[in-house]
DNA sequence: CTTGACACCTAGCGACACTATGCATAGAAT
DNA sequence: ATTCTATGCATAGTGTCGCTAGGTGTCAAG
């Protein structure tokens, strides 16, 4: 997987996994690398900050928990995030129709 | 159309558009916008550059010509520019099929 | 004689995924 | 006991690359 093709797609698809139940970002790593038959092995160094950024814009709110006496940082989808979702899923599809239409 | 949601994917494209016929710089923009019907209407700052860069590494060649009294850099696809077409379509695949899979 | 389409070029910017590294806990292996 | 692996979070710094904004010039139409 080329590192740039995931550039601008990355936040559609952190939304989307966390929009089925609230996760912690090692999770979320995990569940994208399982759905996606380990195509998506994204480092942590590419998570962990986007987890940040999406909070920041509201689009994710955040909350510690503690389980097994480990602390993990719980993400959930704002209203504002579903919202998001819908339009990176939308664009997604756009953007993918457009690929498609010119590689055929 | 996303700003960021192009990179990595540009090459591909712009490979893809030569690989019918030569085409020249401005003809390429034309066409990926007329093939994606408007979603792919890509600025000539975008377009440029990457056609330099593509040829500095070996996978298009050019030509001037003058029609109309028009100057014109025509490109084409070398025989590297034909393999590295068919990875990355490949990739775009594998690409589009893990966004698939986790946006589903 | 100005507007718009055609046709090319490039310096500098900004966004953002990634590398590298650090810290810490738990369980398994040696 | 100790080391290794998996789990779990964090961030400073880097590099890539599409885009903005500017420039040059030709030609046809109004």
């Amino acid at each position: 997987m080329r590192a740039e093709s995931l550039k601008g797609h990355l936040d559609a698809l952190i939304l989307a996994v966390v929009a089925d139940e609230p996760r912690h970002g090692y999770a979320i790593i995990e569940e994208l690398k399982l759905r996606s038959d380990g195509a998506l092995a994204l480092p942590e160094g590419t998570v962990y900050p986007a987890l940040h950024r999406l909070e920041a814009r509201g689009l994710l709110s955040s909350a510690w928990s503690r389980g097994d006496g480990r602390r993990r940082r719980v993400y959930a989808l704002t209203r504002r995030g579903e919202r998001e979702l819908g339009v990176r899923r939308a664009e997604w599809r756009d953007f993918a129709r457009a690929m498609e239409a010119v590689l055929a």
